[in-house]
DNA sequence: TTATATTTTCAATATTTTCTGAAAATTCAA
DNA sequence: TTGAATTTTCAGAAAATATTGAAAATATAA
């Protein structure tokens, strides 16, 4: 026999937020396991073991362990003891705004700056060529480049901001 | 026997470029495959037509043509016909600043407004419940929910803009 | 028409990424 | 020490994604 509990409002909806957080986390270059754990401990009151995030989540041990302790590397989680527990527990970021720049930070550091060094190469070797075909692409990768450096030192000073300072101006810029 | 021909400076920092962009494609959400023909397209003197493409970059035809197909979709890429020739040809978009607003267009599109709505439904599905944590839980999602809709529309007004009009603002905000 | 060039489609295949589960390593209380 | 609890690791399995290649569709010239 197999009896289903109603849920309720709120836990349908959170049920609703963990799943579609974690299907987005996908095109946030997160994995849907990790945006997933992300969710769950967001909207969890209390830190959570690596057991009560398999159990949850319906994962293996292994995932969760892999990715809490990713999240705790990006900063997304942290890990809390228990006395008198020997099992260690996490407890997710919930600054909104602390989110942003971490996350802000990570695909800086992994998209934009590999991509800045491959421009600042292709402009640096190619220097001083004589051909109208080689200014033509020196010119580019120089522009490129410039362009790409300019993006990630605004983000890097947006990240490295208080949301109070740089919100209102934001707000101001563009509403 | 095997003949190697030496390569110029020139050639192998352009074959640099359009490797390590394509690898860079992922990470931006962008397929490899794509990423290299906007690479290859970008410097490109001439327009190319889909066979050289495949020539170029290795690949099949079915590949060339679909993310060719795509680009031009993006508006990454315009096809352009030369008389007398049944061939279609491909011109990449020049403007780094046009690129940049394409791309972020389509990653509001594709990865925040699918957020917004997830949260915006959160919200909604718990408003007005009585419980401390559905408070909390509401207060979350709508806080959330603000935050997304608001960097959502920022990006909006940023991508409608002249780059002459935003980067010296940028520049003078957070240079 | 008909023949030929070109483009599109898509089932099959290959590649990449993620996940599992169990064994190994570590930690800690007694 | 010993042994139970907990965490970590990682080879292999599964799932997701990208690519091929050839047949079908379409377009054009003669």
């Amino acid at each position: 026999m197999s009896v289903t509990l109603q849920k309720s409002v709120l836990e349908q909806a959170q049920e609703d937020f963990i799943a579609q957080w974690g299907a987005l986390g996908t095109a946030w270059g997160i994995n849907r396991t990790m945006a997933q754990i992300h969710a769950l401990l967001l909207i969890s009151p209390e830190p959570a073991s690596t057991d009560e995030v398999m159990e949850h989540l319906e994962i293996s041990r292994g995932n969760a362990n892999t990715n809490l302790r990713e999240m705790v590397g990006w900063g997304l989680a942290r890990s809390v003891l228990k006395r008198g527990d020997r099992k260690e527990y996490f407890e997710g970021e919930k600054d909104v705004w602390k989110i942003f720049c971490i996350i802000a930070r990570e695909r800086k550091r992994r998209e934009i700056e590999p991509a800045s060094l491959v421009l600042k190469n292709c402009a640096e070797n190619t220097r001083g060529l004589a051909t109208a075909e080689a200014k033509v692409f020196h010119r580019q990768m120089v522009e490129l480049g410039e362009f790409v450096g300019l993006t990630s030192s605004i983000l890097e000073k947006i990240a490295a901001s208080e949301q109070s300072k740089v919100m209102p101006k934001a707000i101001k810029l563009f509403s």
